[in-house]
DNA sequence: GCAATAGTGTCTATGAGACAGTATAGC
DNA sequence: GCTATACTGTCTCATAGACACTATTGC
């Protein structure tokens, strides 16, 4: 067998971008890190890292998410620090050739789905954004707290649109908004999850009637407490369905 | 600005491998080529390339349809040679370290759809296969007219079980059947397309309710000719829409 | 009792499947 | 007339939205 002879091509570097969404305040928000080398110096952006050797691409994308955005993973299986993995899934890739200035840079974009409690308070050099897209627009808007609004570094504002995209479109066929609650939850909030992500307001009776016919639900038995009024049961999601 | 240091990391080459679906017969159909280089030398394997400088990785997988399956394309906008666009949507990035004994390799993977009659003809060096996913499994088995079975070079069976999945899953909310007929078709041959795709049969009435209510089909007020049986009327696709 | 939300029941509209019935081509 | 398919009408069933009604908590 011949070796490959790769002079011939474009020879790329190979990154992996993670887009780590959870949700605040009944919006849906995204892990940003602050760049600290050129081009895009002090930009928000993505985390992520190039591939190293021997390392899948689902393998490297939970390194970054554990690196760069502190949740605890293991080698393929990255977890919450509770105990069950965080939800993580390829994107898509994106390799416009002139998307880095220095070199050719193909990046392959993956979402994360975190619980908000388990992501870093913002400091200097991360922090979470509100994430708004608009319908027919290719690139989402980034807000901080008191309302400003940022540009990202590179492709990064596009590579959120097409993350906000795919989790509407999974989410009317997949319920996986359980990916953003705490273990236990309440279908109040889980439908919280769902209006935040979708933007729209949704039926009470009707919502309640198809989470629990999809059989993904189990009841626990336990309520809230302290609410102030009737305190709702708690649900558990049934990963092994 | 500093140049990228890219010594540090891996390497990868990087290609596009483009899963050609079409329809015959009633089945779906890949198309294939025979390598002619180790490894998998004589194995039939998905068209692919790597990545030229300068070229986006859309432009890459329209270029590998257009000189390894004879598709004629323009730079990004991929076209039947009748005139309007082919299917090419990209699939999946596959980056296992050890798919190619050679070297690292990263391929990131598009699909097409296509009227069969734009297919070239089965040769010495591509030919269409039947195609067959099983529930449950994660790699698709390749027939030959015969009934033949081949095991595919790389880790192509596993692509074109994403590749499958992935149009079934498209056909159930997009109505993506047309780009594997000819531009004038009866909704018989449109409701063949989605069962083949399917597998499964579909109720004709209700077919047809769906597929008028989409507003998605111009009639042209011509109709089939010489059928043997009542002829019925040909449909357009409302690309506009 | 009041406020607020949990959880349920009922009516309606919509859309899919089942199936029968009429229409139209070649023979 | 016969056959095969096109196309339509109707019934039923499942599901979503609208909305009202009862239940339960803290105050």
């Amino acid at each position: 067998m011949e070796p490959l002879d790769t002079a011939l091509y474009d020879r790329p570097s190979v990154t992996v971008d993670v887009v780590v969404l959870t949700l605040r305040g009944g919006c849906l928000e995204v892990l940003l890190v602050r760049r600290k080398e050129h081009p895009f110096l002090n930009y928000w952006s993505l985390p992520g890292g190039f591939i190293w050797k021997g390392e899948s691409l689902d393998e490297a994308a939970a390194r970054v998410l554990r690196h760069k955005a502190g949740l605890e993973a293991e080698a393929g299986r990255t977890r919450r620090p509770g105990g069950h993995p965080i939800y993580l899934e390829q994107l898509y890739t994106f390799g416009s050739p002139n998307r880095d200035p220095r070199a050719r840079v193909i990046s392959v974009a993956y979402y994360a789905l975190v619980e908000q409690s388990h992501v870093r308070e913002i400091s200097e050099e991360s922090g979470l954004f509100r994430l708004l897209l608009k319908d027919e627009e290719n690139v989402a808007e980034i807000y901080d707290a008191k309302g400003k609004k940022y540009s990202l570094a590179f492709d990064h504002a596009e590579i959120l649109a097409v993350a906000v995209r795919r989790i509407r479109g999974k989410l009317s066929y997949t319920p996986i908004g359980f990916e953003l609650l705490p273990e236990r939850f309440t279908l109040r909030e889980l439908q919280a999850v769902h209006e935040a992500i979708l933007q729209k307001k949704l039926n009470k009776a009707s919502f309640r009637r198809k989470m629990l016919a999809s059989g993904l639900l189990q009841p626990t038995g336990e309520f809230e407490r302290g609410t102030g009024f009737r305190p709702a049961e708690l649900y558990r999601f049934r990963r092994e369905a």
